[in-house]
DNA sequence: TTACGTAAGGTAACCGCTTACTCAAGGATC
DNA sequence: GATCCTTGAGTAAGCGGTTACCTTACGTAA
């Protein structure tokens, strides 16, 4: 593999000049055909590809947009499900980004390297998409002065930049008005992940909303607490009918805790959803295979992806256009654990009604 | 956002040379402190973050290394395991190259774009890691004339590229050697998946391979032929039942039709594993969750995308290099619907004995 | 015939870094 | 005191494209 070859080897090789090169390859218009075949013949037989950074120092503008996304934890034992999140994510902004001509650049932040792997990967791109928690908010606030960023979180708006989220709350106040409405309970227990997750804590409001709205009695704070996890959401059920809780319907701050719920009643001898409901919130893969497959929530994470991309080519296009706050509909998963019977279920919006 | 400050401004705000903040950034040794504080000082004062266009083009290294992938088909309407294996080898991909300070530029080629995409995405990378399927063969050839490819396939070597791939037919002779000398299995069947598929063809190779080596009488062709779905793998199986067919042990070709095969055997009211083992191929995630649980093989993705980048860097480093190929073992993974009951399964090496 | 519009294509100045050469100023060596 | 190394730092030539600004040739209208 010799050097590559470069545009100036291909001028002389078809006998014009660079610009002329350049021009044909840009736009291929405005030229004698003549000129373009032979520019054209000349760059196929020297197998030329245009070296990417010097197009990009020469334009100002790699066409590259990065994406930078937690490394959540050790990638596995024997879960796989959470990362799916993030490679949906990857999936949507590689598509949208695909579609105009650019590159995606991805990189995950580890632990105490954020700063400056993100820096680093900044002045290889043309913008970056920053997900929630993969960066401290002063050191996405730090970027955004010199690049363009959009943020990308499960919830919630914040700072000076783009904003792109999913609506959780819309999306647990429907599941939640899904179990009061089609199936008449009255009382639901919701099931909390960790103290401090936002994301719960967004949940938890929706479930309070749709109580709220139905008439019925808004808790001060969740029945069960639990960690998002499938063990934690076993306990802290188990907890609760240990307690004496009797609830109808619970309503689970993620599909992980979901499972653990199941797995604690089956074990107190409670049918599923005959005695009681249950409900997810994120659509992991298990979710349809579990017995009972599991009603739940799904995020549009490709989409966000998608969108996210979009935003920040629209804010490298225009760096001093308002700043942008998008919000995406959440999707209800209706399957059997909530009572439901369907076949294969019908999905339906979930949005902010 | 004001145009991004350059070394210039750097240099001039720290009254030294380019030279020396450029040297300063790259090691940082070598110079009075004096000086490399104030060079510090006035980069960060300005939020210089270097430009990659233009490091990339001096240093003729960009620093970024490509991964084409295939977009197979339409994302997922129920469906959204199989991707995964792409998914886990963009993990691995890019904590290799991020371990070294490069980062991965992603690509997904679908339908007839893939050659102009991946040309694109070669003049922005120092060079590509290329999964298989994600491009014709002589577009790999062709690609592999100018810069620098690694090719990441399932199975098989090929053409002059270096070649990295996971032993599938050391795995399925490993799960077909563990139904016959663990549980004392000798009529086994093996259940293809499409017949253009190379990779189906080296599991039954593999299955073959366990079957000669116990000297069991090995079939010229798989029991049944299904299509690597769920759905096809039940038809299948259906089929070889209504014909009459009984084996002790279905040897899937992957784990989706494992799951199909599970219902057609459960639909003929035949107890897995009592009265019919099974097993998967691949790991997918419902795999842990399914009743019985699947045993199966795992394909070390994460390590392959690792291992691919490494071989890239290795092969940009030297591109007079001796090619390179190599094969990454897979793991079998014992559940229970092979009739082992371990409640946490031990897992072990499978491969090439 | 002349002036002018237009299409085709060339010239060369960047774009923001890196790095091979230089150079100057001290010690160390003899 | 002359010579040689070291160390610290500057000069400027690329790297391989793009593109603003020209030139040239050819029609065409006046």
């Amino acid at each position: 593999m010799a050097d590559r070859s470069t545009i100036y080897q291909v001028a002389e090789r078809s006998g014009v000049s660079t610009a002329t090169v350049s021009r044909v390859m840009a736009d291929g218009r405005g030229f004698s055909s003549a000129t373009r075949q032979r520019v054209l013949a000349a760059a196929s037989d020297l197998g030329w590809i245009p070296s990417g950074p010097a197009r990009g120092l020469a334009m100002r503008r790699a066409r590259i947009v990065g994406l930078l996304f937690p490394d959540l934890g050790q990638p596995s034992r024997e879960d796989e499900e959470s990362p799916l999140f993030v490679d949906q994510v990857i999936r949507g902004a590689e598509r949208a980004a695909t579609a105009v001509g650019d590159a995606v650049l991805i990189a995950a932040t580890r632990c105490a390297s954020g700063r400056e792997l993100a820096f680093a990967v900044a002045g290889k791109t043309d913008g970056l998409v920053v997900m929630a928690r993969s960066l401290a908010e002063d050191d996405i606030a730090a970027l955004s002065q010199r690049v363009p960023v959009v943020v990308l979180a499960s919830h919630g708006a914040r700072g000076g930049q783009d904003f792109i989220s999913a609506d959780s709350r819309g999306g647990c106040r429907a599941i939640t008005t899904h179990l009061i409405q089609v199936h008449g309970h009255t009382d639901l227990a919701f099931l909390a992940g960790p103290p401090d997750s936002p994301d719960s804590g967004e949940r938890f409001a929706g479930f309070c909303d749709a109580l709220r709205q139905a008439g019925l009695r808004v808790p001060d704070s969740a029945a069960a607490v639990g960690d998002f996890t499938a063990a934690g959401g076993r306990r802290a059920v188990a907890a609760l009918l240990a307690e004496g809780g009797r609830p109808r319907a619970v309503v689970c701050g993620n599909d992980e805790m979901a499972l653990g719920a199941l797995a604690a009643l089956r074990a107190a001898r409670l049918r599923v959803p005959a005695d009681v409901a249950v409900t997810g919130f994120d659509d992991i893969a298990v979710a349809r295979h579990v017995r009972p497959a599991l009603t739940t929530v799904r995020q549009p994470m490709r989409e966000l992806g998608e969108k996210s991309v979009q935003l920040l080519l629209a804010r490298i296009a225009d760096p001093e256009a308002p700043r942008q706050s998008v919000e995406l509909p959440t999707q209800l998963v209706v399957r059997r654990s909530c009572g439901c019977r369907g076949r294969s279920p019908r999905a339906g919006r979930a949005g902010t009604p």
